[in-house]
RNA sequence: GCCGAAGUGGCGGAAUUGGCAGACGCGGCAGACUCAAAAUCUGCUGAGGGGUAACCUUCGUGCCGGUUCGAGUCCGGCCUUCGGCACCA
């Protein structure tokens, strides 16, 4: 046996123990003091970079401490196998889908056991599994029996060359396909959808959860609740008989400023409105509108256009007709698809009136109002103005009255809007979970019979885009009886969001073989809800919420499991290439941890990736500075094989030495809690060379020797296992020192006896006094005016006061 | 534009409730070991000024101001960077 440390040798030395072992097999039918600790699971791209090493080793660290702290803590992983990419990559190589994603696997799982991480692989879960979308289909026919799935015609994003639906993010920032670069245009498609919107209330409702205050706000504006009234205006259109214009306002307050009504050029009531003499100027405008992307039409440098449709509206009011026009700043989708015009109080309409010479009539002002033309919209608190009754009221208190106001007169009723939309689920994609619904000609849309699942997707469908879903050619696939009539019917070939995968991966890492349902229930009811969540915070809006819903959802379902799945939720940072900039290929910024595992080891590796910085706040990563861990750890290797000059020790130097130990293992223990791995390690640092300078110092006390050493193998564990386990037993102590329990300090042995007073005249250090620990605030007082250091600066000027903080400073003030 | 977070040595970063600014590490300099180098170990290392010296002294946490005996930390106003949202009526 080498005295020298080989970390190469020790590795995978012991991680093939450890899971011969099954060390880290958890016993799913202990529930005492389950800790369930949940990383999010990574999608099969290829290779783990450095990004996955710094996700992973942060919550191994954590269900490590954990458990030494004596918590049965369950720590999972699968894999997101489901999506785009690896549709994209086998186009690209001519490889299948399918074995480009196991492929991936595979090799992920070799770098992942590389790590030392303390993962219960017999959990593993993956997600392109039929095992597994088995049950997403399963979770689809309930939610469509509840009628929370529901299809319907939504615009897409089209692209004509590629002849596919785009999703947002394929679409480049100037409206271009960011495959063939040509102009994507609308097309509206039978889509199917998940009514998330009934549950926006409750989504914003995050009593209980210790999640990061961002995270909150971010989903929090995402649902963008606005209270507000919906006022009806009258339309007395000759030939039309809908005599009613709903608008959706947050203003009441300034309804009697409104001086036009702008309609979304998709709303229903355009082409009934629309007057002859301008319906080839309305025609042209919306079919422009539509021809945009969305995310043309909603850029900020858009200008302000629309056209009028001839038509009027009457405001009840103020009694007075307005012109109705039609503009693309009107989103069909919020509110009622109509806005009030008030140029005086909001800018956009203010903008609008400019343009196209409405007048702008201020009903909303201050008590110092000039009665100025206005040169913007006036958008601060006065009183309302010009409104007739209302005259007077606070901006504030006029909302109430005029809501009041409207539901007495029934000409309107406060309501609520929000910005969030109902989850479009449909992919036109192949490498996607196959919705479970089959289209009858008769029947119309007819789930498949729950014994049926799953719907197999089929390994050889032509995958390539062609215009619409692969699976739409495949006629095996497509071609099948009504599960209702048994007539010839289609299958749908539109596949699943892969955020429905994620949704509640988590519940099934509980029982992934389980065959009677999504999740053994008496496994649920005591695994659930998740005690600590990690992740990255791209992840804040769109899985953490989907996640949410379909908690929620379930629940409805009739399966209670607490009020929400993540009770803790914590970020961490993102790591950029040495440049600041994110890591990729083409940008030849990469580092890959496998080099790095090779020349230091993973423990290295572990350790520097943890103390480069603050575990949340990620940052640019550089390699400059890994030998300062290679050589702590080597440090560390020949203190603990050292033998110190065993003795007669002096009773200061163990209290010393044992202080020390107590000390750090209180730094240790707060930095675990808060995820401070950076001060951490740093603590351990000191410790160790506090251990190397007692070693040199003299003769050494066997027992508080060994309480050092073994403390410090204890809190190295978590953070670097290897070798921790290595010289653990090179040291004599039994197997394995990650079935050991977290050290306790002790308050009285950390206590320090001397204390540094520092003191200050007038704010300044000016000296400092080592005094016992236990000195009073007199005698403090006295040594600090005694100092000849304070004597000096407070030169014979008149002492003001002197002020005590007890054990740590005195401050003499003098009159100036 | 709005919301949020952050600005500390040459670099990554530390710093309970306001109480020694710069822990720990990198890099740098000097020394030890060595025929030599690497590795390792030891010491010094915020900037300026003074002193042969131990030491003394001024300045210093993005900028300006405030509160306080005392501010990296609290308050007001700016600047910069990074995230998120962005015509939401």
């Amino acid at each position: 046996m080498s005295d020298r440390y080989n970390p190469q040798a020790i590795e995978s030395k012991w991680q093939g123990r450890w899971e011969a072992d099954g060390l880290y097999r958890t016993d799913l039918g202990d529930a005492s003091s389950k800790f369930y600790y949940l990383t999010m699971l990574p999608y099969t791209s290829g290779d783990l970079h450095i990004g996955h090493w710094y996700s992973y080793i942060g919550p191994d660290i954590q269900a490590r401490y954990r458990r030494m702290q004596g918590q049965n803590v369950f720590f999972p992983i699968g894999f997101d196998a489901f999506g785009l990419p690896a549709e994209n990559a086998a186009i690209r190589q001519g490889i299948h889908p399918h074995k480009w994603t196991y492929d991936n696997i595979d090799r992920m799982r070799g770098q992942f056991r590389s790590m030392g991480a303390m993962f219960d692989w017999s959990k593993e879960a993956i997600t392109s599994d039929p095992e597994y979308y088995r049950w997403n289909q399963w979770f689809f026919l309930k939610l469509f029996e509840k009628g929370l799935a529901y299809r319907a015609l939504a615009p897409t994003n089209w692209c004509p060359s590629c002849q596919t639906v785009l999703a947002n993010e394929q679409v480049l920032a100037d409206g271009t396909c960011e495959r063939c670069h040509t102009a994507v245009t609308h097309r509206d498609l039978e889509q199917w959808f998940l009514r998330i919107t009934n549950y926006a209330d409750e989504l914003l409702d995050f009593s209980g959860l210790q999640w990061p205050e961002r995270v909150i706000t971010m989903q929090r504006n995402w649902i963008g609740r606005s209270e507000g009234v919906e006022i009806t205006f009258g339309l007395d259109i000759p030939g039309v008989d809908q005599k009613e214009l709903r608008v959706f306002t947050t203003r009441p307050d300034t309804v009697f400023g409104v001086t036009f009504m702008v309609l979304a050029p998709e709303h229903p009531l355009v082409p009934l409105i629309t007057t002859p003499d301008r319906r080839a100027e309305v025609e042209a405008y919306v079919e422009q509108a539509r021809r945009q992307t969305e995310i043309e039409r909603l850029s900020t440098e858009h200008e302000k256009t629309g056209v009028f449709t001839g038509a009027y509206c009457h405001n009840p009011l103020s009694d007075e007709d307005v012109p109705i026009w039609i503009a693309d700043y009107a989103l069909l989708w919020y509110g009622t698809g109509a806005v009030m015009g008030v140029p005086a109080h909001d800018q956009r309409d203010f903008e609008f009136a400019e343009r196209y010479g409405f007048p702008v009539r201020v009903v909303i002002a201050p008590a110092d109002w000039d009665r100025e033309p206005l040169d913007a919209a006036y958008l601060e608190s006065g009183v309302m103005v010009n409104s007739a009754q209302f005259n007077g009221f606070p901006s504030a208190e006029g909302k109430d009255a005029v809501a009041d106001y409207v539901e007495s007169k029934g000409s309107g009723r406060r309501t609520v809007s929000y910005r969030l939309r109902d989850w479009l689920i449909s992919r036109q994609r192949y490498w996607g979970t196959p919705i479970p619904i089959v289209h009858c000609p008769t029947c119309g849309a007819v789930p498949v019979p729950e014994e049926q699942l799953p719907v197999i997707l089929p390994q050889d469908a032509e995958f390539k885009p062609t215009g619409e879903s692969p699976l739409a050619r495949h006629e095996g696939f497509v071609n099948t009886p009504c599960p209702r009539c048994q007539e010839p019917a289609r299958r749908e070939s539109d596949t699943m969001d892969t955020f429905m995968d994620s949704n509640w991966y988590f519940i099934r890492y509980l029982s992934p073989q389980y065959d009677q349902g999504p999740v053994d229930p008496d496994l649920a009811q005591t695994w659930l809800p998740v005690d600590q969540y990690t992740g990255g915070t791209e992840h804040a809006v769109m899985h953490l919420l989907y996640a949410r819903f379909f908690w929620k959802v379930i629940r409805d379902l009739g399966v209670t499991l607490g009020s929400e799945p993540f009770i803790r939720l914590f970020n961490q940072g993102q790591i950029l290439g040495p440049d600041g900039q994110r890591m990729s290929k083409s940008r030849g910024n990469v580092i890959a941890p496998d080099e790095q595992v090779a020349r230091h080891g993973a423990d290295t590796f572990r350790c520097y990736l943890m103390f480069i910085g603050p575990w949340d706040e990620g940052g640019p990563f550089g390699l400059e500075g890994i030998a300062g861990i290679w050589r702590w750890l080597n440090r560390a290797w020949s203190l603990i094989l050292s033998e110190p000059n065993f003795g007669a020790a002096e009773p200061a130097t163990t209290r010393n030495l044992r202080r020390l130990t107590h000390q750090t293992i209180r730094k240790a223990t707060e930095c675990l809690e808060g995820f401070h791995f950076n001060t951490l390690i740093a603590a351990l640092m000191e410790m160790t060379n506090g251990l190397i300078r007692a070693r040199e110092a003299g003769p050494v006390d066997r027992a508080a020797w060994d309480e050092a050493t073994g403390g410090l193998l204890l809190m190295l564990a978590p953070l670097a296992p290897h070798i921790a386990e290595e010289l653990w037993a090179r040291t004599g102590r039994p197997y394995s020192v990650h079935q050991q329990a977290w050290p306790s300090w002790d308050a009285d042995l950390a206590r320090e006896d001397e204390v540094t007073l520092v003191v200050q005249v007038n704010g300044k250090l000016r000296d400092r006094i080592q005094v016992g620990a236990d000195i009073d605030e007199a005698r403090a007082k006295e040594l600090a005016l005694a100092s000849p250091q304070v004597r000096k600066h407070i030169d014979n000027q008149a002492v003001q006061r002197v002020i005590y903080v007890p054990g740590k400073l005195v401050n003499v003030v003098v009159v100036r």
